[in-house]
DNA sequence: TTAATTCTCTACTAATTCGGTAGAGTATAT
DNA sequence: ATATACTCTACCGAATTAGTAGAGAATTAA
């Protein structure tokens, strides 16, 4: 399951994206319209900007605003920033591979190949999904 | 990712699997060939018992076993018993299905249709994973 | 230059889950 | 009766998750 960090912060995002055109958006706005906590909406700000999916200004007039066009972020990347992993074995993952630790021989693994097949679907469907995509979709049901 | 618990369940029932032709095996030899610590393995078998996987016999000659033929024993049975759901949002669960406590309309969630589709291409994968099918695999490969 | 605004940083914290262990109890085979 | 082997209750420490508090620093505008 995603963390509520990672829900979060996609959640937050489709709300900047597709608020775009007003300029800057404010944490105590994004905070009401995607429905997450204020304090707790900070952190995952800093992460996304630090990540350089985000930028700010302080002050008067300030608040958060998308550094790349919408369709240039897509869920396996806030994925990867909020939670890590999109592969359900460390063996498996791209970006974050590690060695099953209880393994004992990764060649001969009977399970490895269909985790790797899980991985590579998922991660087909989540990097397709853009910030576009969605708050078009959204537009055109809601 | 897989919890531990899962991933020592499936190798566990690998293990019990590729040794079936010798009767019942004790939960010691399971933990040393999956390499888990005995004691929670203890636990992990009790759950794929009660849930319909293995039964056992107490007493010399005792042991666990399969209770199904291989080939009817699948990844995504065996993670809903561990871990739960294998879906990413508990709002494309089938088996786990859960509002998403702060999403305001589900109709019109712009994210929802990805998480499906991640979550049905897993479960297709998943459950065509028979425990038959990975002893056979590690066979032909070890 | 002062005040208001707004993000930023450090530092907690409470609750839950994860991974695991101890040890007594119960069934079975011989 | 005794050894074998699973079962049950009850813990436990560490890590992770989901936050919160509050002072600080940058920016704008009067």
């Amino acid at each position: 399951m995603l963390s509520k960090k990672a829900k979060y912060a996609i959640n937050a995002l489709v709300s900047i994206a597709s608020n775009q055109q007003d300029g800057p958006q404010l944490i105590s706005d994004i905070a009401q319209e995607a429905n997450v906590p204020k304090k707790f909406l900070e952190t995952i700000l800093l992460d996304l900007k630090k990540a350089g999916i985000l930028a700010s200004k302080r002050g008067k007039g300030g608040g958060y605003y998308l550094l790349r066009h919408p369709k240039d972020i897509n869920m396996a990347e806030v994925m990867h920033i909020m939670d890590g992993p999109i592969a359900l074995l460390p063996c498996v993952s791209e970006k974050f591979y590690e060695k099953c630790a209880e393994c004992k021989d990764e060649a001969t693994c009977g399970i490895r190949h269909y985790f790797q097949e899980v991985r590579n679907k998922s991660y087909a469907v989540l990097s397709k999904a853009t910030l576009k995509k969605i708050v078009d979709r959204e537009a055109s049901i809601g």
